[in-house]
RNA sequence: GGCCCCGUAGCUCAGGUGGAUAGAGCGCGGGAUUCCUAAUCCCGAGGCCACAGGUUCGAGUCCUGUCGGGGCCA
């Protein structure tokens, strides 16, 4: 979408205090070199950390409003730079015309101890913004279980609203229940046809009817609940409301059930119903009209879509009088607005992908902003088991489920594997993987570095909570390792962000995965010379202590934003008990 | 036929507003531990960034077209 494309922030330019000192010292050192006095130059992290910890092409920019070679321009601005007021410990001109700082490390040890200040609160904006945001996700029929594609969207709408509340935003997680339409009707009937089949009726379940294994046990539970002879009793209409009635309310359950399961809590289940019975439906239909944006074509009332830049014109009341399904959503959005929320983030499946323009028209035919609704569309999951596709077949009534999946490879390797992936790319969920509890595993591979925070706290025995370290501590930590480790323990607010703007879960997990990698070469060096231990006597020790609390509060917080735990121990048994069972998994 | 997403190492994927020698994990080859839990770490091999043009001092990145995979709509 490009209202998403258009906030990301990139995580690559930096701001904050950090970096407050050379920035102020790099424009001033900029303008002085002749650079316009609107100029402000552009801090990034360079990819190539031999670069130096920050950089700036403001020579590269400059060279051609100055009409001077870039790298003279950037000799330039180095000669009159105040290294000492910009906080830098070195500083070179390289390449075309980069200028690369390296800080100096009093400024990364002075900012790590606000870590353990903020502990908890540690990522997090410190003020609330106002934005109240609304993210919609799941929304899935109340027709059937969860399957595996709700689980991704489900895992992904979480974490966004979670990143946004993170910002500062107000969110709701809200679940959209179409539980007026055509297909509640199918499966009255489809439940129905198989209650009948109880009493050895020869009836099929309708065309398009629900074939899942669920639909005979509910008319179980229904005849086990009522009794046959009452539920014969009925005339037809009043039982096919019944059967409508229970079964939805079963299905809803579940589905809440499975979500929390899945550590998915919604604060909202909206309902489509109430939009028809608080007469918002038809409200819509008629402020559309009153905007002149409808027309009568063949019986049908037609939105004039194509004039807010669809492909073409949208029906909204078929020649039969009953609305489409497109009617219901644009009342539900107006009714978002109409709660107050300043966005709509909807998070939809690849297969509604189609419906965008057209709801975008409508809206704006509704005078709602442009940027109200933001789109996250989230492609297919294909799952794997021994290299092969598990196949799933929705008419047919075949598919694995989200509780299924989550059952087997636990709900904290579901959840990371679906947010590891970014959500436009249709991913495969490696069931093979999923189940390894070895390094291939980057859930734990997370968790095991934050453990060994833990563990180490044990060993020493320290109570973590109670860690803190002067400035002179810290400074007495000299290894490169433990320089790479503070550097990227300090990135951490900045990825929030980023992944945050982006919508974009997946950058905490790729972080967090660097994070624990340097953990472990950090605490690996201990294994080969035992004076480098974290809890070995030694002057370095209170500073190594306190660079682990801050691994622990980093991982922990940044796991915790996942919805993923965050152990403070690993359990694992030898190799031949770690196999959990491969058939567990039904197809249902 | 129209529209959307994708094409980067054997596999799964990062690569930002165009910028320095294109990265990670897995897999593969080699090495490290009687360890503060090795569920780890270190080294190595492995790339026409699908293809062809264009814009630019500079393109994996932007533009056009072609091919291939997936999806939606008729």
């Amino acid at each position: 979408m490009s209202g998403v494309a258009g906030l990301a922030v990139r995580e690559r330019r930096v701001s904050g205090e950090l970096t407050a000192d050379l920035s102020r010292e790099l424009k001033r050192a900029a303008l002085e070199a002749g650079a316009p006095a609107d100029f402000e130059p552009q801090l990034e992290r360079p990819r190539d950390p031999r670069h130096g910890d920050y950089a700036t092409n403001a020579a590269l920019i400059l060279a051609g409003q100055l009409g001077q070679p870039p790298r003279q321009v950037a000799e330039r601005i180095a000669a009159v730079l105040d290294r000492t007021a910009a906080g830098i410990a070195d500083l070179s001109v390289a390449g075309p015309g980069f200028i690369n700082f390296r800080l100096g490390d009093a400024a990364y040890w002075r900012k790590l101890r606000q870590i353990f200040a903020a502990d908890r609160g540690y990522g997090r904006g410190d003020a609330p913004t106002g934005r109240r945001v609304n993210v919609e996700f799941v929304s899935a029929n109340p027709t059937g279980p969860l399957h595996v594609a709700h689980g991704r969207g489900a895992a992904i709408g979480d974490v966004v609203a979670s990143l946004l509340e993170w910002l500062g935003d107000e969110v709701v997680r809200e679940f959209y229940v179409n539980d007026a339409g055509r297909q509640i009707d199918l499966l009255a009937a489809s439940v129905e046809a198989r209650w009948r089949q109880l009493a050895g009726a020869d009836v099929e379940v309708p065309e398009g009817g629900y074939m899942g294994g669920y639909v005979r046990e509910l008319a179980e539970e229904i005849e086990a609940d009522l009794g046959r002879e009452k539920l014969a009793g009925l005339d037809e209409a009043e039982r096919r409301r019944l059967f409508g009635d229970f079964a939805m309310g079963r299905l809803r359950a579940e589905q809440e059930r499975d979500l929390e399961e899945f550590r998915v809590h919604m604060d909202v289940f909206r309902e489509e119903s109430g939009l028809y019975a608080r007469g918002e439906v038809a409200e819509a239909l008629a402020q559309l009209g009153a905007a002149g944006l409808t027309y009568s074509h063949d019986g049908a009332t037609w939105l004039d879509t194509i004039r807010f830049g669809d492909d073409k014109d949208r029906v909204l009341v078929k020649s039969d009088g009953s609305y489409t399904y497109f009617l219901p959503d644009v009342a539900y959005h107006a009714d978002k607005h109409a709660r107050d929320f300043d966005v709509a983030i909807d998070v939809w499946g690849a297969d509604h992908h189609g419906h965008v323009p057209r709801m975008r028209a409508a809206l704006q035919g509704l005078g709602l902003p442009d940027a109200f609704l933001e789109v996250l569309i989230i492609q297919l999951v294909t799952v794997l088991r021994g290299g092969e596709e598990v196949r799933m077949s929705k008419r047919a009534g075949q598919f694995v489920t989200l509780r299924e999946l989550f059952e087997e490879t636990g709900v904290d390797v579901a959840r990371y594997f679906f947010l590891m992936r970014r959500a436009e790319v249709p991913m495969s969920f490696d069931l093979d993987l999923a189940l390894d509890t070895s390094e291939a595993n980057p859930v734990y591979k997370v968790q095991y570095a934050h453990a060994r925070m833990c563990s180490v706290f044990e060993k020493a025995g320290v109570q973590p909570e109670r860690i803190d370290a002067s400035e002179a501590e810290l400074t007495e930590l000299t290894r490169e390792s433990e320089r790479d480790l503070a550097k990227s323990l300090l990135r951490f607010p900045d990825v929030v962000r980023a992944a945050a703007h982006a919508r974009a879960p997946y950058q905490v997990c790729a972080y967090l995965e660097e994070v624990a990698g340097r953990v472990n070469a950090w605490y690996h060096e201990g294994n080969l010379e035992p004076a480098l231990r974290v809890i070995a006597d030694g002057p370095a020790r209170p500073g190594r202590l306190a660079l682990a609390r801050a691994v622990q509060i980093t991982l922990r917080n940044g796991l915790e934003l996942l919805g993923v735990s965050a152990p403070p121990r690993m359990a694992r048994g030898p190799d031949d008990e770690r196999l959990p069972l491969r058939e567990g998994m039904k197809v249902r």
